[in-house]
RNA sequence: GGCGGUAUAGCCAAGUGGUAAGGCAGAGGUCUGCAAAACCUUCAUCGUCGGUUCGAAUCCGAUUACCGCCUCCA
């Protein structure tokens, strides 16, 4: 039984879609004026393996994630480089998706955009203004939150506690013009030249929160399965979410509500954030190391925990990642000997293995128990791999089974390729010198090959390669 | 000020009443011509104080520290 831990209700509780068999889940994407830095990058991550993991379990799932590509930042960023909105849009979405691919996060995405989206979100506004959830002041659409009787359910914030300003974020001109300080914006007006489009309250362009109400019903009905984003988004982003959308379907938005814990960093674990400027982003991060092991990195924390980003982390993940990899490595090689058939103690281990981990997955994606389990596999894979005698059959099952749950975790294990007849001849002109016990020529040879990052190991059944 | 989260070995991190999973790093060992890889052994009494209980990391109370949200944010 699948259970998932729900914001709203701040308890796990057993998963049941709407519609038997098929999970439509919406994650709040970025808004693109920016390389994505690690804690988008971390978001994007642990809904990507929870999407894998449904799919292992059998649910075929339309996943929809937006980019949204016009607002404040957007424009601003566009005036700070002489550009366009829609060139910084076009720059930061092909760079998204060049990440996200290193990353090895399914291409099954749709990604809608805010600017595609316009008329829904003209008719949404519209449609709430004529039940009387917002009004119009010069232009400006706001929403009316009082008037939605559980407004502060989901972050489980009192209205009439809520110190309006707190955070020390809200521009001061806007309060004059709303009639409750909680209000918030459903379209606002265009300031001069800035991009905008027409509507029934003149030029203007959307609020922040309307276009995900829009486009997440647009791609997946009234209600959707799961909604995701980093915790920072529970208030106000999703709540204004959760209020637009139920005032105009009159149906419950959403039935799961997720959302991942941060990536900190430094000593003080500081959350990592654009605004507090001490972010690193995947596309330099990329530079240095590989997308799989920051995948691994990121995929071996609970999705709603902090995971702290240090180089000793990324120095772990690294190790990890080099024993999935040398073991599946391993594990493969032995096939070129192993004898017809299979032993039915294997199956029965690795079955229990799959068991473990469906277990911990299955308690709100408790990866960390989850990837014990495959650790796990993997000690026992290469105890088995070592034996005199193996079978072919439980070898293939065995790689079969840690490919599959690596691959949950977004790790692709793939057996060493050697294309190069050179180090093929060096490879054979070794295990001659060895032969002849020429132990200087073969030293030299395994050194030489080393240098060209090809590890060569020498086992019972023969000179095994792998490359670094 | 309101709400929430977290504190377990050098590091990461499981574990919701019965005498502390797993990983990384370290130490010792086996295997190997030597290596590598792998395997084996070894390494904590759970922030602090008090309480409940035959028994608590796990329940209750208090306390300390750190982090987050309170209309920029994943």
């Amino acid at each position: 039984m699948l259970q998932i831990y729900n914001t709203l209700t701040r308890q796990k509780e057993e998963f049941e879609p709407v519609t038997p068999g098929v999970v439509n889940m919406y994650v709040c994407g970025p808004t693109v004026y920016n390389y994505i830095h690690i804690g988008n990058a971390r978001s994007a991550i642990a809904f990507d393996t929870i999407r894998r993991y449904l799919e292992y379990r059998g649910y075929k799932v339309n996943y929809v994630s937006n980019f949204t590509d016009v607002d404040d930042k957007m424009i601003n960023a566009a005036r700070e480089n002489h550009t366009t909105v829609e060139a910084i849009a076009e720059k930061y979405i092909h760079a998204f998706m060049q990440d996200t691919a290193a990353l090895n996060i399914s291409k099954n995405v749709v990604h809608p955009r805010a600017t595609e989206n316009i008329p829904e979100i003209i008719d949404f506004v519209k449609n709430l203004e004529d039940q009387g959830y917002a009004y119009n002041v010069d232009g400006n659409v706001y929403y009316r939150a009082r008037k939605f009787p559980s407004y502060g359910a989901l972050p489980h914030i009192d209205v009439d506690q809520l110190e309006v300003g707190a955070s020390q974020h809200v521009e001061k001109g806007e309060f004059a013009q709303k009639e409750d300080p909680i209000d918030f914006a459903l379209w606002k007006k265009s300031k001069g030249d800035e991009i905008s489009w027409d509507s029934p309250w003149g030029k203007g362009r959307p609020g922040w929160h309307i276009e995900c109400s829009v486009m997440s019903m647009k791609y997946l009905g009234n209600t959707l399965d799961i909604h995701g984003g980093g915790e920072d988004l529970i208030f106000p982003h999703h709540e204004n979410e959760r209020a637009q959308s139920e005032a105009r379907t009159h149906q419950t938005f959403v039935k799961y509500w997720m959302h991942n814990g941060f990536v900190t960093i430094g000593e003080d674990n500081e959350k990592m954030s654009k605004s507090l400027g001490n972010f690193v982003t995947v596309h330099d991060l990329l530079k240095r190391v590989d997308g799989q092991v920051i995948r691994l990195l990121m995929s071996t924390t609970h999705y709603r925990r902090p995971i702290q980003y240090s180089q000793a982390s990324v120095q772990e993940a690294s190790s990890n990642l080099k024993k999935l990899q040398t073991g599946f490595n391993n594990l493969t090689y032995r096939l070129h000997n192993a004898e017809a058939g299979s032993d039915p103690k294997v199956e029965q281990e690795v079955r229990q293995i799959i068991a473990d981990f469906t277990d911990a997955m299955d308690d709100d994606f408790n990866v960390q128990n989850g990837i014990a389990a495959v650790y796990e596999l993997v000690k026992f894979a290469n105890m088995y791999s070592e034996r005199d005698i193996v079978f072919q059959n439980s070898l293939q099952f065995i790689i079969n089974t840690l490919t599959e749950l690596s691959s949950i975790f977004g790790i692709k294990l793939e057996q060493s390729e050697l294309k190069d007849e050179e180090i093929w001849d060096l490879i054979h002109e070794r295990e001659r010198a060895r032969a002849n016990k020429d132990f200087i020529r073969s030293d030299e040879i395994r050194e030489s090959l080393k240098a060209r990052g090809v590890i060569l190991e020498d086992t019972p059944q023969g000179t095994r390669f792998r490359k670094e």
